[in-house]
DNA sequence: TTTTTAAAAGGAAATGATTTCTGTTTACAT
DNA sequence: ATGTAAACAGAAATCATTTCCTTTTAAAAA
């Protein structure tokens, strides 16, 4: 789908190591967010030997560098999807087939404004995800899975 | 610290039970987040048995109805939080000392029309947990524990 | 090119929070 | 007071994620 480009990687001192890029470039050919199992699967056409503790390392390396997102899903269980848009922005994410798309908002300057203000706090970072049916899951009338984390109403 | 006052319990079809009352008390008191073993803790102090799938079933029929809100944390337990404010909002949470603060802001409307307009989806749900030190943990100067779940720049 | 070395990877095993199961007990509508 | 579906306790299972330890390897240094 999108090709993830040149990663500095060795900025995050991160070798570049034949597996790391190998998740990397599918994640970067995925349009849904996915498991590290599910990653875990596809490397082992690629390679004859690789560890699913090498995929959870690689994939929370690259979450942390800021390279990779998280999804949060209602079942606990660890996604990632690779966006290739570097600027700050949040995520609507298809609660029936996983497709991930880009939402060019984020409120959080008023948010950190309120927070100094009134609470006297600072703010260190901020979660935002906006969970729904994309178009063509929308079309179907499908409902997908529930989705009840955080705050919702 | 707040009263829970009457929630309607029985519009959710939950029986009111002793035990489910001791929790939604016990939350009502805490003005930080917990976890479903700490609420387990604090309940045997009041029963002479209790099981902890009781705990974890009650937190969850009681976040499902919307009576308390979960917390997203970084290390992937449960956290609960009850919430007198009804109206529709967020939570700026210490990442230090697990207290919980009201945003009143929300910036959804826009992204529904976003979303609707661009993305031809729609909106079923949203996640919005603002992360950070509060005004004393920050005067302290402590970091707390670090959060990076979602997408944080 | 040949070391050198710290990072990376494998694989087996452990972890432990959360869930499931099953046999009682209880809230509450009739 | 009785019936019934919901709640509960306790023990056991689950299973995604981590940990541990040994072997490989990327890439910096010689
Ligand atoms: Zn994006
Ligand atoms: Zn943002
Ligand atoms: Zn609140
Ligand atoms: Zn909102």
């Amino acid at each position: 789908m999108h090709d993830h480009g040149t990663y500095p990687l060795k900025d995050l001192n991160l070798k570049t190591t034949p597996k790391r890029v190998a998740i990397l470039n599918l994640l970067a050919q995925e349009s849904t967010y996915i498991s590290p199992e599910e990653i875990w699967r596809k490397l082992k056409g690629q390679f004859s030997r690789v560890g699913l503790p090498t995929v959870y390392r690689n994939l929370e390396e690259l979450a942390a560098g800021g390279i990779i997102s998280k999804v949060i899903h209602p079942n606990r269980q660890l996604y990632y999807y690779f966006c290739p848009n570097r600027d700050h922005h949040h995520h609507f994410i298809c609660v029936a087939c996983r497709r991930v798309e880009d939402v060019d908002y984020c409120g959080m300057e008023d948010v950190e404004r309120q927070v100094s203000e009134r609470i006297g706090g600072r703010v260190l970072s901020h979660i935002v995800q906006v969970n729904g049916l994309c178009r063509s899951c929308s079309a179907k009338g499908g409902n997908g899975e529930s989705t009840h984390v955080g705050v919702m109403k």
